[in-house]
RNA sequence: GCCACUAUAGUCUAGAGGUUAGGACGUUGGCCUCUCACGCCGAAGACCCGGGUUCGAUUCCCGGUGGUGGUGCCA
C-alpha cells in the first residue's frame, strides 16, 4: 500500500510550493490506491504560529487535497503533531546511542562558534571521544547536552532518487548534525526519519533541500533496521531565475491568491503543471484527470517560474465554464464590495462579465463605468475610427434620449443614423458613450439599457445632455 | 570557500544521435464587432559556452559559465 505524506511546519500559511508539494504526493497517493497523510512538523518552538495548523487544514481542503490520516480526523500512527511525539523520538534516540550511531555533545554554542571562525566547516566530533563515565557524569550534573549522529568520517553513500537517479554523496561533506535538541525535541533530521517510518510512509516526496541530506537519513533507516523509503525529490517554484517563491514578497500563499479571486482549482491546476508534464497537450484537468495522468516520470528536474499571467488565462477558462448562476454567486461578493446598492440588474451585469473576466477580482476595472459615470469625459465622443465628434454628440444627444425612450430603441437608432445620413456604428458609439462615459464596456447600448433599466438610462443620456450643453 | 543539483523562445514545457525543434501562456497582425472581452485565422520568438565521441550533436561524455540548494540546537 503507497502512503504518501505532506509535512509542512506550521507556519500560518499555505505556501504556493507547499501545496505543490501535498499535490504530488496526494496524487501519488491517489492514483495508486494509497493514502495520503498530513502531519504537522512543530519540533521548532520558536516558531509557534496560532491557529496555523487550522489554517493549512482549510486550505488544503478547499484546494481539494483531502488527507486519509493527520490531525483531527486522526488515524492508526498517531499522533500527527510531532511535538506530542517527543518520547517516541527519545526512545530512538537512546538506542542509537546504545549503537553507536549517536552520541551525546557538551559543546556550548560559544565553542562551536569559534570553531566555524576559525575556518571549521563542520563538527569536529570532540564530544564522541567522551569516556562514557563522563558522559554520566555531566548529564547527571545536569549540564546541557545534545545527541548527535554520528556520521563515518570518510566513504561515499550513494542513493536512487526518482527524479535525480543515482545521487552520491561524500561522507566528509555531511556534519554529525544534532538528532536532539538540548531541550529535548528533536530536529527535522531526526523526526522526519521517525514518523516515516512509524507512519508507513512508502514514498518520500519533499523538496530538493533535502537531497544532499538524504544520505543521512538513510544512515538513521539503516542503524535502526528499517526500510528505506523510495525517494521523490521536488525542485522549488520560483518567483524569477533567482528568488523562490516567498511568503514575504507577498506572492507565495495559497490563501493571497484566493482574494485575489482565483479560484481553488485553477490555482491547483497551475500549480500541477509547474514541474510536472502530463504527456499531452492538455492543460485543463480536473482533480480527476490530474490523478489519473500523474506520474513521476513526467516531474521535471529543473526548477520553474511562477507565471500569474498563465494561471489567470487558466482561471478564465474555469471562470468561462461555470454556470451562470455559480458566476453569479461567486461575484456578488465583488459587486457588493465595489458597486453596493447600484439600480442595476446584478444578474444580468454577471451574464455580461462572465466571459470578459479572468480572475473575480478583474469585476472592479470591467464595471468602473458604473461609478465613473460621475467624471464624465466628453473627448470620449471622438472616435478615430468612426469619425465622430463632441458636436456629433451635441448634436444626437435629444434624438438618443428619444430613441431610448422607445419600444424598440435599436431600430429607432437605426432610422436616427439613416435620417442624419450616418453610419449606424456612428450613432452607437455616441449612444453608448453617452450611456456609460466609458471607452470600454461590457457590452454595446442596448445591453447597458438592458443592465441600467430605461428610467436610469433616460437619466443618465439627460445629465450627458446637460454636460454637452445642448 | 567547499559540496550537490540544474540548463530548449519572456514563461511553463515536448522531443529525438539526422525534425521545417512540437504545444501552451504572453506578445503581435487580421477577422468578427457600436467599445471591451469571447471566438476564429495568421506571425515573430529557443536548444548557455568550449572541447571530445561520431559521417553527423541541441541530444552522449568532459570542462566552463549561469542559476538554485546544502554547509543551523530551521524545516
Amino acid at each position: 500500500m503507497v502512503r504518501t505524506r505532506f509535512a509542512p511546519s506550521p507556519t500560518g500559511y499555505l505556501h504556493i510550493g507547499g501545496l505543490r508539494t501535498a499535490l504530488y504526493a496526494y496524487l501519488f497517493a491517489k492514483k495508486n490506491g494509497g493514502k495520503f497523510i498530513l502531519r504537522i512538523e512543530d519540533t521548532d518552538q520558536n516558531r509557534e504560529v496560532a491557529g496555523a495548523v487550522d489554517i493549512i487544514i482549510s486550505a488544503l481542503d478547499k484546494a481539494g487535497i483531502h488527507y486519509d490520516e493527520g490531525p483531527i480526523v486522526g488515524g492508526d500512527y498517531g499522533p500527527y503533531v510531532q511535538s506530542e511525539r517527543k518520547e517516541i523520538y527519545l526512545k530512538y534516540a537512546k538506542q542509537l546511542l546504545e549503537s553507536g550511531d549517536a552520541y551525546c555533545c557538551f559543546c556550548s554554542k560559544e565553542r562551536l562558534a569559534e570553531m566555524h571562525e576559525k575556518g571549521a566547516t563542520k563538527y569536529d566530533k570532540h564530544c564522541l571521544h567522551l569516556s562514557k563515565q563522563e558522559v554520566q557524569e555531566r548529564i547527571a550534573r545536569g549540564e546541557p547536552y545534545v545527541i548527535r549522529q554520528n556520521i563515518p568520517e570518510s566513504g561515499t553513500h550513494t542513493y536512487h532518487d526518482e527524479v535525480f537517479g543515482d545521487v552520491t554523496v561524500d561522507y566528509k561533506d555531511l556534519e554529525d548534525n544534532i538528532l536532539i535538541k538540548s531541550d529535548g525535541m528533536p530536529t527535522y533530521n531526526f523526526a522526519n526519519v521517525i514518523d516515516d517510518h512509524l507512519m508507513g510512509i512508502t514514498h518520500c516526496i519533499r523538496g530538493v533541500e533535502y537531497l544532499m541530506s538524504t544520505p543521512k537519513y538513510n544512515l538513521l533507516y539503516d542503524a535502526l533496521g528499517w526500510e528505506r523509503p523510495v525517494y521523490i525529490h521536488l525542485q522549488p517554484i520560483m518567483r524569477d531565475s533567482q528568488h523562490k517563491l516567498s511568503k514575504r514578497d507577498g506572492d507565495a500563499g495559497f490563501e493571497d491568491f484566493l482574494r485575489k479571486g482565483f479560484l481553488p482549482h485553477a490555482i491547483v491546476n497551475y500549480i500541477a503543471l509547474l514541474g510536472w508534464n502530463p504527456k499531452d497537450n492538455n492543460e485543463k484537468m480536473s482533480m480527476a484527470e490530474l490523478t489519473d495522468k500523474f506520474s513521476i516520470e513526467g516531474l521535471q528536474k529543473s526548477s520553474s517560474i511562477f507565471d500569474e499571467t498563465k494561471m489567470r488565462w487558466l482561471n478564465s477558462l474555469y471562470v468561462k465554464e461555470m454556470s451562470a448562476e455559480d458566476f453569479h454567486a461567486a461575484a456578488l461578493p465583488y459587486y457588493n464590495e465595489y458597486y453596493p446598492n447600484k439600480d442595476i440588474d446584478y444578474k444580468y451585469l454577471s451574464e455580461l462579465l462572465q466571459s470578459r473576466v479572468e480572475i473575480l477580482t478583474d469585476i472592479k476595472e470591467r464595471a468602473a463605468f458604473l461609478n465613473a459615470f460621475d467624471n464624465f469625459d466628453i473627448e470620449l465622443f471622438v472616435n478615430k475610427k468612426w469619425k465622430t465628434t463632441v458636436d456629433m454628440a451635441r448634436e444626437l444627444i435629444d434624438d438618443c434620449i428619444a430613441a431610448t425612450d422607445t419600444d424598440d430603441m435599436n431600430a429607432a437608432l437605426e432610422q436616427l443614423a439613416e435620417r442624419k445620413g450616418l453610419k449606424k456604428g456612428q450613432v452607437l458609439w455616441i449612444h453608448r458613450i453617452a450611456l456609460t462615459g466609458a471607452a470600454a464596456t461590457p457590452g454595446g447600448g442596448a445591453e447597458m439599457v438592458k443592465l441600467f433599466g430605461k428610467a436610469e438610462a433616460l437619466r443618465r443620456l439627460n445629465e450627458v445632455k446637460k454636460i454637452l450643453g445642448a
